[in-house]
Parts: C-alpha cells; structure tokens; sequence
DNA sequence: TGTCTTATTGAGACATAGACTCAACACAAA
DNA sequence: TTTGTGTTGAGTCTATGTCTCAATAAGACA
C-alpha cells in the first residue's frame, strides 16, 4: 500500500462487495450467494429503484436455484442500508433506493408529473440544517429533502395549445 | 367590512370549515354531516395525527348512525390536503398530517428515539429551495424537509450511568 | 477434506395502510 | 316535495412489507 494514500481514500477504494463483506464480517454474518447476486446488480448501475422492480429484475435474470427471493430482498435492502451502501428515500410515500456508498451527497426534485427526481446538491442547506438543530440542542443523524413541483419538460408540454378534442 | 382589512385577512379570518365549505362549493360538492363531524374534530386542536388515530377518535366520539367510516376518513383527509386545509407529511414512511390552514409554515425535526415532532421555521429554506429550483427551471410547489437526530431529552437519557446488569 | 454449528434461505402465511365497489342514502336545487 | 346526483358505509381488494419455519449452506474447526 502506497503511503500516499489515506485509510479513508483506501475505503473508498473498496468495491461496494468488498465494503458489503466487510459489513458482513462486522455483524458476524455470512456472505451468501443471494447476497452476492443482490449486490452485484444493485451496483451494476446508478439509479433509483424500488423493491418490487428490484424483485421483478432478479427473478427474471435468474429462474430456479439461483434466484433470490422475495423476503431476502427486503432483508438485503435493509441491510445494505444499515451497511451505508444504500440510501431509502420516501418519494410519495413509496420507498426508493439509490446508491449511498461511493456517491456524492445530494437531495432531490421531484416532478409530480413525470414523476423524475432530479439531483442537486447545497452545501448552504447542511449549514441551516445544523444551525437549526444547534439551536434545539438536537442530534442530527441524517435529513430528507424533497422539493415537490413540476420539471421544465413538463412545463413545456402544459403550455403546448391544446387541440380541438380538448376544448368540446 | 372595514377598509383596514385586505381581501386575504378576510380570507383568513374564515374557520376550517367555513374554508372548508368553500372549497366543497367550488367543486361542486356537497356539505355532509359526516365531512362537518371530521372537520370540527381535526381543528378542534392542533397537534400532529395520523388516519389510524383519527379514526379510533371519531369512531368512539359517536356509534351508531353518526359515526364516520374508514372509507369516508380516508377520502376527507385526501379533500383537506386539497383543499389546503391540512398538510401531509411523510414520516418514517407513515402518513402524519397536521393544520396548514392559519398555521406558520414551519418544517420538522424528528427524533427517531422517542418518535416526537419538533418544529421549526427558516427563511432561508425556502430561497435555497427556490435558487436550486431556478437554476434547473423547476416550478416548485412545496416540499419536504425533516431533520432526523435524535433530541436533547433523549440524549440525556442515553448518557445515564449504565446500571450493573447492562454491563453483565 | 469432512464434520458440525448456526446463520440464511424460500415458500407461503400474515399484517397493515389505504383504495375500490356498489347499493342505500341524503344533500340541495327546482 | 320532488328529483337528480353526490356521498356514505360495509365489505372487498391491492400493495407493500413482515413473519414463521423447515430445509439448506456458510464457514469454523478438526
Ligand atoms: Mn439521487
Ligand atoms: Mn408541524
Ligand atoms: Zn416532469
Ligand atoms: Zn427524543
């Protein structure tokens, strides 16, 4: 290991299986093939997701002995969020997840007619947060932020004139 | 009417049903016993519920003929949230709402020990949320922002001196 | 590499919040 | 009053997630 690396360029460094066995070891659990699987696809691209779509891509990625189910889903997401892999965000009182580990801190906008989140990120906000805290002698752990509204292409399709059929 | 008032203080000056009643009538709807019995009781006080809490109260307020249904609780929560009387917040992934009628905007901490609400109100909020909504051409419409931590009395509790059999 | 302990798994039942269906009912306009 | 239609409550249904438990598979250790 190069000196000229800290412990924490070094963790990062892990991959998200490496940090998730990690965690594992931690917790005296085991590294199981369902596990692995799990965790492979979650982090075989950057998106937000839900459960069921989650269980709806495993079971078709692998029918019979190696597929995972359903219980272990949400056992896995619950622990991949406990791990600090995962981020579970409630968009419209449904949970999504999204990639913690490894990815910049951001908080969203929602369009409530598309529904897509758009990511930003606030230093400022942070500062109000703890400021506010501070002053109630709170201990902050975490936030969620999420600016509801419309995205600009919505904007746009609203405002197109509206055709015949729409004006009886 | 005195001309000291503006058209939004008399706006103001309405009571939860009253506004209520307003709505009902703009949308072509009707002014039903059942909606009046829900009204009276949410703004009878001001406090943080959900539909399971509201529901058990109405239910014991009055048996029998006058007795409001799951069914009719859920759909008028829905109307009030329409209707700008109450908000609706997603805690935990629990539907809470509260008075937004007549009540200061304010946002949440939220102690995930002892599950209270505590409020609070920031300007600044409110122009970072609109800033970063400009910049990507959002209109917003509100949002969402609850700071969770853990608060003074729970802190304090947790810092008590670990009795014999916590160390066995 | 085989044995053994124990965490984990998948099937399926269960739980909870909330939405839907529909016939009886009650507003409110005429 | 009468009448048209919005509303109600009982009951059913759906979505999301949790629990139970017998079978299985990690992984520690010999
Ligand atoms: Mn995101
Ligand atoms: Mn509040
Ligand atoms: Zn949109
Ligand atoms: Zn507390």
């Amino acid at each position: 290991m190069s000196d000229q690396f800290t412990l924490e360029d070094v963790n990062v460094a892990l991959s998200p299986m490496e940090r998730f066995e990690e965690y594992l070891q931690s917790k005296g659990k085991r590294v199981t093939q369902p596990r692995r699987i799990l965790v492979d696809h979650v982090f075989s691209k950057h998106e937000h997701f839900d459960a069921d779509t989650l269980i709806d891509e495993l079971s078709k990625m692998a029918a019979g002995p190696n597929r995972v189910s359903r219980p272990t889903v949400y056992r896995s997401l619950t622990e991949l969020v406990e791990a600090g892999l995962l981020r579970k965000l409630d968009i419209a009182g449904r949970a999504v997840y999204e990639h913690d580990y490894g990815y910049p801190d951001h908080d969203h906008l929602y369009c409530t007619q598309c529904q897509q989140l758009f990511e930003f990120h606030s230093e400022e906000l942070a500062k109000i947060r703890d400021a506010v805290a501070k002053e109630q002698h709170f201990r902050v752990t975490g936030h969620k932020f999420i600016v509801n509204g419309v995205c600009v292409e919505c904007q746009h399709k609203a405002r197109r004139p509206k055709r015949k059929v729409d004006l009886i």
